[in-house]
DNA sequence: ATTGTTACGGACCGTTCGGTCAATAATTAG
DNA sequence: CTAATTATTGACCGAACGGTCCGTAACAAT
């Protein structure tokens, strides 16, 4: 019973991501908040609390999405091999075609707030921790990994290495011919 | 002819790089910069003009040794794949062992930095591919590299890739022995 | 229609930011 | 010794920061 809100709390929050996935926890200022929101700094502390848990909530939602796009295409059928491939591939795709150069949300909160935030840091290992299941995962239909625990467990530990790498890269500017070359030897050394 | 200074211009530069890498650009503020060299804005100014002069003048700085150091170790005599066993060994103890979680100041820069000032992307680019050069130098030295430069060159993108990987995982915190296990497994795969 | 509650908008707050100024100290050239 | 030059120091600056307050608006319950 009261004033009803005039705007999507999910809708905000996926702008919100967006700017701290940009521009990072200290460069993503209220401003550009209010302004990617469209939204008053008011609207936005009453739901969040404050810059930090706005910060929160968009990595989480990161998690929701993002991360679980990517386990989605791990899952899709086929030989591991392929299922890797597609994973780099799309990656590689949407910064090469797609001009995404934003890197991937987890490398960047890794990177300026794990180190001093201890939820961030908690939140991010989580997350990928769940990258790293969801590879093993895809390892796992085909020979040797289906039989092999230790191989299987390596293998996704480098690859999963080799993706955040290739998104930080991706995050740097480098050359596409260099970000596709990487891509296609992570996935044929499956 | 006039009065001489009385710090270490190189010693000063080590200090501000220290805390760019702890802290990145904008997590470090002039005041950190001040404690960590035990010097005064004015002095500080003076030298390197502004804060962004400061922070190149690391990225620099970290060029001319910890990749140089990283260069060092691949040119160390042995196979291949004992190059590349020895750059991820050292990666690991220093973060495990040496309890270094600052990671890859290149990728930290990649992240905060490139994507918006420019000269910081040129030069993280130029520096990331000596990084690659060394890779594919130590590759060079055995076979099946020393003869087939299209899987030298693939084969040190992707372990470019793995490396910076690594180096962002550590810095989010990641458990010693995933760390172990993605580092064993990037040597073993060359 | 009144009351209680929540949302909105914008003015406002203290703090910290990067950066500068000006006074003083230390040196060398002549 | 004097003049010229540079280094050091601490006070100081405007701007931008994250965050709050408060008057007004819009709803639900009674």
């Amino acid at each position: 019973m009261a004033r009803p809100r005039e705007f999507e709390p999910e809708e905000a929050l996926q702008a919100i991501k967006d700017t701290f996935w940009r521009l990072g926890y200290e460069g993503a200022s209220m401003q550009e908040i209010e302004a990617a929101t469209g939204l008053k700094k008011q609207s936005l502390y009453r739901l969040f609390g404050d810059k930090r848990g706005m910060y929160l909530a968009a990595v989480e939602h990161y998690g929701r999405h993002e991360v679980t796009e990517a386990a989605a295409i791990l899952a899709q059928p086929g030989p591991a091999r392929d299922r890797i491939a597609r994973l780099f591939g799309a990656m590689i795709d949407a910064a090469v075609k797609g001009g995404d150069r934003r890197g991937c949300f987890l490398c960047n909160a890794s990177i300026d707030q794990a180190p001093s935030d201890e939820a961030t840091r908690k939140l991010v290992g989580y997350m990928m921790n769940e990258v790293r299941g969801a590879i093993e995962a895809a390892l796992a239909v085909s020979a040797p990994y289906d039989k092999d625990r230790k191989a299987r467990e390596a293998r996704a530990a480098h690859l999963m290495a080799a993706y955040f790498g290739l998104r930080v890269m991706i995050r740097a500017g480098m050359p596409p011919a260099l970000l596709k070359t990487a891509a296609k030897e992570a996935a044929a050394s499956v």
